[in-house]
DNA sequence: CGCCTAGTTGACCAGGTTCAACAACGGTGG
DNA sequence: CCACCGTTGTTGAACCTGGTCAACTAGGCG
């Protein structure tokens, strides 16, 4: 494996070693799959719904999310990926995709055929559960976004999403000094918690005016992470990871 | 095995048989398996956010549900489950519970240590992936859960709820003749959708009003099927079942 | 400069919530 | 057998969070 790739895989292998340390052999393994890399420019699909694809992939780099689109042309961000995520890993077992995946941002993306997935799996069932252990945390993510969507005001569900992914990023050395590039628009971000841009657009405005938050641009400050915590009643047990930050 | 819990297990197997028959291997595997059975009262705790279960189970009969209580009292039931599901089975990979696991009405559950099932999968790689599928699928309703209560109206979320309901319990033999028990009260299935128990009263008058459904008690029978799913935007995808039920 | 996307604002509206009271029902004990 | 109780379902009225529509502003880029 070249050295590139090698470094472009830090955000993945740090989320596999989430549990623990991976072996030489598991690091071997991974090493010796067949990536093709590419570059995908922004709000492009990878992978649409009732497709059967025959690869899943790594995001590299960027933002890339799930979603779904209803009759009425309204549109369900079902979850948020960054450098590190495997976001279509069930394509392996499922079949027909009952969703689609696109690029937030441009992105760097390596495919991975299924069949080597397969094969990697089954010589090595540690890998296989690391792997498992992946989809469980995003299914993990998707009850927390029920609740959030079900049962929480927009105030709350806005900064439930910037602890989120400041945690997610900061994990694959990403973000840190409460500070990261949030890649989605105010739209996006409506589509991702169920509310209207206009919506969005107001309550950003009152985090602005709470100093919990600033955002120009794509550049989010986090100002006062305990408050904002606290505001979106946020608690990180949820995204399985080791270190939770300090506060 | 005794011929009793091999009967109770029917739903279960059925739902692993969904991509393919299980072999006789693997049914011996499972037949292996040291089960403990026990008989729990409606409204039970079965786990509880922050436990660190030891064991998983499988649902013999009745109705169970996850949920996650919010600060001010607020509850969110993030997933429904019947017989011949395995709800807490992410518990195998994941540590403490982001979530409590609850009976809806009184249920046969078969409980099985971790220790247990881990062996079987290092055992059978093949029912491992099966089991895996199980949580991939289970990741697929939750998507399409947050679909549901980000972006359609009440009306249609109860509507689709009562299809999918319909379609999970149909596939395991629990229903037929578009009727079955639908066990949760009216309060659980606004807690399941975000919504509150007055409103969902309301809709459901309006479901019944266009000769959609009819709920007495907990009989729950869907007067026009092709209609309902319909008004609910239902497209059985998302549940990867094998035989979708004809209109 | 012109275009396009993203962000912002105001006015109005509606879906759904809250609160409070009451009805229906089933189970329990006297 | 009936009185009692808790749970579930039902109704009305007031309210409010958040949606819709439409117009306008601010940036970024060729």
């Amino acid at each position: 494996m070249s050295v590139a790739i090698q470094t472009e895989l830090t955000p993945a292998i740090r989320k596999l070693e989430n549990a623990h340390p991976l072996t030489d052999g598991e690091r071997r393994a991974i090493g010796s799959l067949p990536f093709s890399v590419r570059m995908l420019e922004a709000h492009q699909d990878i992978v649409r719904e009732r497709d059967r694809p025959s690869q899943c992939c790594i995001i590299l780099s960027g933002w890339a999310y799930r979603y779904k689109l209803l009759e009425e042309g309204k549109r369900q961000i079902v979850s948020l990926h960054v450098a590190g995520d495997l976001p279509d890993l069930h394509g392996v077992h499922l079949g027909a995709m009952d969703h689609a995946l696109a690029t937030l941002t441009g992105c760097r993306v390596a495919f991975i055929p299924h069949d080597s997935i397969r094969s990697l799996m089954s010589d090595s069932p540690s890998l296989a559960a690391r792997l498992w252990r992946e989809t469980l945390v995003d299914g993990s993510i998707y009850r927390e976004w029920i609740t959030c969507i079900g049962r929480r005001s927009a105030y709350c569900r806005i900064a439930h999403l910037f602890c989120e992914m400041y945690l997610k990023l900061s994990a694959v050395g990403l973000a840190d000094d409460f500070r990261y590039d949030f890649a989605a628009t105010q739209s996006d971000l409506g589509d991702a918690l169920g509310l209207s841009n206009v919506h969005v657009n107001r309550v950003l405005q009152e985090l602005r005016g709470q100093n919990l938050i600033s955002l120009q641009g794509r550049k989010l400050v986090i100002r006062d992470w305990p408050e904002l915590t606290k505001v979106a009643q946020f608690n990180p047990n949820y995204l399985y990871l080791q270190e939770p930050v300090a506060a």
